[in-house]
DNA sequence: AGGTTGACCGACCGACCGGTCGGTCGCTAG
DNA sequence: CTAGCGACCGACCGGTCGGTCGGTCAACCT
């Protein structure tokens, strides 16, 4: 099970397929309404495979997220961090913005999980209460991802090139202004007039989101 | 128990009470998220009494949407028309921070109406495929909101004191910019270090969201 | 007093849920 | 040839789902 494999063309592991299903599902009907069994019909495979493959329905979806975070990650490790703030401001919203509309439903899932409590719907926490549960591994890629953009934030304010802006409502509002386009499915599609993954609406979004929020930010 | 009446028992019109209740519910759990059962006990009833009073499940959701629709509706049917763009702006952007701070659940389960296609979960749209189905009385109130909206961008940009943006990005941009901060739940109150709906954090948010779209705006 | 009505309840239904279990198949090592 | 193993399946389990039904009870009308 080398995850490398570039000559070969290898078994195509129906574990990355069931992934694959599940983050299209997921991102449209939630954790709670999707069953494991219209996702192992619509994979292709009975449930029990599923079952085969990841021990029970929560950990499959932290896995789907995961994964998600996973390739968001590796795009805004590839931006450079040697740049003007302003640069590597607009370099990171292209990553995110890049990312979002070639990963086609990343950006509903996503929007999915920050909103969802907890931020996972049936993660353990009882026993004991008011205890420190450990972070999954979904969640410690979003607290990195928030981290770099804070720390470009910070750099950006500390040289008078952004203005002074409450931190916490800054991440907040880009988060919302970027992510929801990408979620927003029926009604994106209704306000645009056209997909909003149509190459002419990615483009243009990457535009306009950018220019939106560097003169939010600039002083 | 009755923690209302004050003059006389009168009815608490358990009506009511199934909305508000389901409305923090739904807005937690999301439409499959929450079962009628769990929905009764909560607001102290017999999941009979809520078939009662509502057909099914999806009527009694659509009605929690359209109560929380309303509400911003006449919200915003209080601001002025006759001021200056950026005066209608700002009015209008303290309007809906200011509902969605006092309707603690109204913001999460708006952003997941929103996310959630179709925009309803288990709306029938089958039997003949491609027909035009009737709008929901909420998705008629926010088409009226929406428009009110995009008549005032388009005053200001007429009138040169916007820049020209394009109207479908702007209005998700603005929608996700202002609405997600109120559904981010748990990471919203870990970035601000204090609860999204504290006095402070609510005061805040007016200034902070309100400069960043009018300066994202303004020619 | 009798009749009507609306609010509400407990018992129940078929369908479906997440999850388990025993078994089958094809592959590879010895 | 066969023993072992990972991938996968069909049948099944207890429990929960949305929804129905028959009935009770208090308030009101005549």
């Amino acid at each position: 099970m080398a995850p490398t494999e570039s000559p070969a063309p290898r078994l195509p592991d129906s574990r990355d397929k069931i992934l694959e299903t599940a983050e299209g599902l997921f991102a449209v009907g939630g954790f709670a309404g999707v069953g494991m069994r219209e996702l192992a019909t619509t994979a292709g495979m009975s449930k029990s495979a599923l079952f085969h493959h990841f021990p029970n329905k929560p950990d499959l979806y932290a896995a789907v997220l995961d994964r998600c975070l996973a390739r968001l990650e590796a795009a805004l490790g590839r931006v450079p961090t040697d740049g003007m703030p302003v640069e590597q401001l607009e370099a990171w919203i292209d990553a995110v913005v890049c990312t979002l509309s070639e990963d086609l439903p990343a950006g509903r899932l996503m929007m999915r999980a920050l909103v969802d409590e907890e931020p996972f719907p049936a993660i353990r926490l009882d026993a004991t209460d008011g205890l420190d549960r450990e972070l999954m591994p979904f969640e410690l890629r979003l607290a990195g991802i928030l981290q770099r953009f804070r720390a470009l934030l910070e750099e950006g304010m500390a040289g008078g090139v952004f203005r002074t802006v409450s931190m916490g409502d800054t991440l907040l509002t880009v988060i919302g202004a970027i992510t929801f386009h990408f979620s927003s499915g029926d009604l994106g599609e209704a306000l645009l007039g056209e997909s909003i993954f149509s190459a002419s609406a990615v483009e243009r979004r990457r535009r306009e989101v950018s220019e939106f929020i560097r003169r939010g930010l600039v002083a």
